[in-house]
DNA sequence: GACTTTTCTTGACATTTGTCCAAACGTCCA
DNA sequence: TGGACGTTTGGACAAATGTCAAGAAAAGTC
C-alpha cells in the first residue's frame, strides 16, 4: 500500500488510495449539497439542482449514496464536525466571566453573519425529523453534540465566575437556541437591531445561568 | 340584503349568505389541510392528499384559494386565532405567581400533548419562511402574536410577584419558545422526561424573567 | 319549470422528481 | 496491447405534483 503511494506520488496532482479517493468524492457531494440546500431548502432541493451546483452529473448520487436521505443524512453529519468546536477559542482564550460572554456573543453574531444559510437548513432538518423518523437519528445526534458544546461554554463561564451552574445542559441549550433562532430569522428577513439585540440578550442570559 | 336573510332563516339549517357560505367552505377546507399539513409537514403535504383528507375533490382547491400557498398561509393565520388566547385563563385565574407559573407550564405540556402536529407544523413554516419570502408576512405576524401572549404571561408574573420585568418581550418569547420547541422534539421522539422536564424549566426560568 | 349563477368533479397538461441503467470513459495491471 | 475494474455520463422511466379547463351538478332566481 505505501509502495502505491509513494509511486503514483510524483504525477501532478497527487493520487489517492481508492478508499480515500471514494470517501473524498462522497465530502465532496456532499458539501455540495449542502450549499444547495443551505440556499433552497429541504423541500426545494432536487438532486438535479443538488449535483448542477457541483462538478458532477445527477447520476453520480446514486454511485456514492443508497439515496437522496443518504445524501443529506452523510452531508449533515459532516456539517456537525465543522460546528461543534467553533467556540473552544472563547472558551480557552477568555480569562474573566464577562470577557467569556463577550466573546461567545460576539462569536453568535458572526456565526449568523458567516452561515446563515447553513444554519436555516439546520433549523429547517431539524423541523423536518418531527415528520421524517429517518431523519431522527442524526437530528437528535448533531442537538446533543450542540448541547454539549453549549455546556463547555456556561461550564467554563461558572468557573470563572467562581459560581455553580443553576441550569441543566439541555435548558441552557433551549435558552441559548431559542435566542439564536429568533436572530437569524431576524435576519434574515432584514431586522437590522436583529444581531445587536442577540448579543446583548444572550449576555444578560449569561448571568442568570449561574445559581 | 336583510330581507334575504329573514326569508330564509325559516329554513332547517340556516342558510348563509353566499359570503359566509363562501368564506365557511374556506375555513373548512383550510382546517383540513391543516391536518393533513400537521401529519405530513409542509414538503410532503400534495394539494391532493390535502383534499382526499376532506370532504372535497382536489380540484376545488383552486376555486376557493389561487393556489398551494395562498391556502397554507390562510390556514395558518386562522390557526394563530385559536392559539392567542389559550393561556388567557391562567393568566385571570392564577392569584400567586407561583400559581401562575404552575398552571403556565402545565398548559404549556398540555398544549404539546393535544396538539403537537399543529405546532410541529408551526416550526416547519417558520423554518420554511427562512428560505421562501412569500410566507415571511405571515409568519412574522403570527411571531409577534405569539410574543405578546408570552408577554401577557410574563408581564403578569412580575405583577404578582411584585417586581419589574428583567427582560424585553422577544427575549422572554424566545426563551421559552426555546424550552418548548425542544420539549416538543422530545416529546415526538418519545422521550418520556420531556414534558415533566419542561414543566420544570419553565418553572425554574420564570423567577429569573424579573428583575 | 326554465333560466342563470354558483359550486364542484373529473380528467388532462406540462413539469419535476427520485431512481435506475446501459454505455462510455479512464486508469491500472498482466 | 488488451482486458478488467472503478467511475462517470446522460438518457429513460414511472410516479407525483401544481395548475387548469370543460362540463356536470346544485342552488338560486324569476
Amino acid at each position: 500500500m505505501v509502495g502505491d503511494v509513494t509511486k503514483t506520488a510524483t504525477a501532478r496532482t497527487a493520487r489517492q488510495l481508492p478508499a480515500d479517493k471514494h470517501d473524498e468524492r462522497r465530502r465532496a457531494l456532499a458539501a455540495s449539497a449542502l450549499r444547495t440546500l443551505g440556499e433552497l431548502g429541504y423541500a426545494r432541493a432536487s438532486l438535479r439542482e443538488i449535483a448542477q451546483n457541483s462538478e458532477f452529473s445527477h447520476g453520480v448520487v446514486h454511485y456514492y449514496f443508497d439515496d437522496k436521505l443518504d445524501l443529506i443524512v452523510y452531508g449533515v453529519r459532516q456539517y456537525k464536525e465543522t460546528c461543534v468546536r467553533r467556540y473552544d477559542g472563547v472558551v480557552a482564550d477568555s480569562t474573566t466571566a464577562d470577557e467569556l460572554a463577550d466573546a461567545f456573543a460576539a462569536k453568535l453574531v458572526e456565526t449568523i453573519v458567516d452561515e446563515a444559510p447553513m444554519h436555516r437548513l439546520w433549523y429547517d432538518l431539524r423541523s423536518q425529523s418531527m415528520f421524517e423518523t429517518s431523519l431522527r437519528e442524526a437530528v437528535l445526534m448533531i442537538d446533543n453534540t450542540l448541547k454539549d458544546m453549549v455546556w463547555r461554554v456556561v461550564r467554563r463561564y461558572c468557573e470563572l465566575a467562581g459560581r455553580e451552574p443553576a441550569v441543566s445542559p439541555a435548558t441552557a441549550y433551549a435558552l441559548l437556541d431559542g435566542l439564536f433562532q429568533q436572530a437569524l430569522l431576524g435576519h434574515l428577513v432584514g431586522r437590522r437591531k436583529s444581531l445587536d439585540d442577540l448579543a446583548t440578550e444572550v449576555r444578560e442570559l449569561m448571568p442568570r445561568l449561574v445559581a
